[in-house]
RNA sequence: GGCGACGUAGCCAAGUGGUAAGGCAGAGGUCUGCAAAACCUUCAUCGCGGGUUCGAUUCCCGCCGUCGCCUCCA
């Protein structure tokens, strides 16, 4: 088993990651709240743990990943408040809660397969999950953590030293609440004091019975609840967006280690954020963009992950379309010698030797804090032995490069498969153009090639003969 | 205002106290019936100004710029 070394959110260092049980790990990744359609910036996160997840795998581990869906806004129909999100979907779609997070979730998901990212092996949605959250309110208020207010039950921070400081400068908490400009909630004791169950207001959607009335579990206390219901009391690897290191994190610190007395994580991983044409998206800005308009820039969904993989996760990649036509490109050219290979190879490339330097320098790399962008060069120089001319080398070559794609993610395997996949007609007209070459009758050749370029078939006299390759120029289209 | 992160070639970006990976684009060349690949060569002194050091892109200070958090946003 190889090691892996990992950035933590609570020391600020990289460390080698120990285990809480040898050759296991477990990770709970914060999800989306399913309200509208998750872009890039999204997407782009869940491609990082997808990453994490894959090379914990590939050094051997046994992973359990676990995803929330969040499908319970946790919010008040306050207009005041603005920021009802599952409430304003439901309104503006005329559609009940339910089925709005029925629907963003199946999109989610979608999106999420066209870029290769696994599916977690739990998946637990917060609405299934009310009852061990209101157990969870009930312990905190008994062990003296929680009260009830007027509104709902708050967490009192002044009951859990070092609130806020966990994942975030020591003392930079105390200057947040001195630069504090929010309005003091009467029903709170402390301005921090943060909400583990909101009383329902009229008119809102979803609603729970509790021992405080009807109402709706606050935001922070689902990922407590789910990550130790799948993954117990404290787990190895807990990951988010940048943006989650305060409060979210701080506040799930806090409930559960309150909760269980014990340590929540033993790992803090935060994914920056992505940013567009240099700056933040905005709304306002029209560059909030989904996979759906990927194709009308001509690229897949797969150049996405390829730029992805292009960034470290811990600083921030800057998104632009031409970036991502760069990534089309690399990834365009990574299949066409592929491709190529595999057809001289006739489909068998041998194993991996573990020892081959290259698949050692890759390693190296994606297990030095998932250095994705050093561990592509690595691939780079797999695809150097891939183009040369000897034969060994080249199935050398393709094993280490299919090796490296259980990390990667890049469905290099399947496109490679995918071009000796030839329908009658496309193999006749290739066997034709075959013959014309060689009877040297160029004109009927470069016909013959013409029409299989209409077919989507690119061809490439060889020394060795035609290679052919399946153009991957998006224009179907996925409609959102 | 407070706290934090980042600023490397035309573009996307690694990295290190001792003169800077990889990809995309560009330029020149080889090969080729043509085309497409492939291959070879070529393309940066690391935001600005100080300081520490034998030596800094890499450490420290200041400035400028961008981004994030400061109650429900990945």
């Amino acid at each position: 088993m190889t090691g892996v070394r990992l950035y933590d959110s609570a020391t600020r260092t990289v460390r080698p990651f120990e285990p809480l049980v040898a050759g296991r790990v477990g990770i709970y990744d914060c999800g989306p709240t399913v309200y509208s359609y998750q872009h890039i910036g999204n997407l782009y996160r869940y491609i990082v743990a997808d990453v994490v997840r894959r090379t914990f795998e590939y050094c051997g581990y046994k992973v359990t990943q676990v995803m929330n869906i969040t499908d319970v806004g946790h919010l008040f129909d306050d207009a005041d408040q603005g920021t009802d999100k599952m409430e304003q979907a439901a309104k503006r779609e005329g559609r009940d809660p339910a089925a709005i997070a029925k629907h963003y979730t199946d999109h989610f998901l979608a999106d999420r397969a066209k870029l290769n990212v696994l599916p977690p092996h739990v998946m637990p949605y917060a609405t299934e999950h009310v009852p061990e959250m209101i157990e969870a309110v009930k312990t905190l208020i008994a062990k003296g953590h929680a009260y009830p207010a007027a509104d709902g039950v708050y967490f009192d921070i002044t009951t859990f030293p070092g609130y806020g400081a966990r994942l975030n400068p020591p003392g930079s908490f105390a200057e947040r609440q001195a630069g504090a400009r929010v309005e003091v909630n009467d029903a709170k004791r402390h301005p921090y004091d943060f909400a583990l169950w909101r009383a329902a207001k009229p008119g809102d959607l979803q609603q729970w019975d509790s021992p405080w009335g009807r109402g709706n579990p606050g935001w922070h206390i689902e990922c407590s609840v789910m990550s130790m219901k799948y993954l117990g009391e404290t787990f190895d690897l807990h990951s988010g967006g940048e943006d989650h290191l305060f409060p979210h994190h701080e506040c799930e610190i806090a409930q559960s280690e309150a909760a269980t007395g014990k340590l929540f994580v033993r790992n803090w991983m935060h994914t920056y954020f992505l940013s567009v044409d240099g700056g933040a998206m905005h709304k306002s800005k029209g560059n909030v963009y989904l996979v759906s308009d990927f194709a009308a820039h001509g690229c897949e969904p797969l150049a996405f992950r390829m730029l992805a993989l292009g960034v470290g996760y811990r600083k921030s990649l800057d998104f632009t379309w031409r970036a991502l036509q760069d990534a089309q490109r690399r990834l365009d050219r990574w299949r066409s010698a592929i491709g190529g290979a595999w057809q001289r190879l006739q489909g068998s490339t041998g194993a991996v030797d573990p020892a081959d330097p290259v698949k050692a320098a890759f390693a190296e790399a994606i297990t030095d804090d998932f250095n994705t962008p050093r561990a592509l060069a690595q691939a780079e120089a797999a695809l150097d032995l891939v183009n040369g001319s000897d034969g060994a080398l080249r199935a050398r070559g393709l094993a280490i490069l299919f090796d490296m794609d259980q990390v990667l993610g890049l469905g290099l395997r399947a496109s490679a498969e995918a071009t000796v996949l030839l329908g009658d007609v496309e193999r006749a007209l290739l066997d034709e153009r075959a013959a014309a070459r060689a009877a040297k009758d160029f004109a009927r050749s470069d016909a013959l090639r013409a029409q299989l370029q209409a077919k989507g078939i690119l061809v490439k006299d060889t020394s060795e003969g035609q290679r052919w390759e399946r153009v991957s120029r998006v224009s179907e289209g996925e409609p959102a």
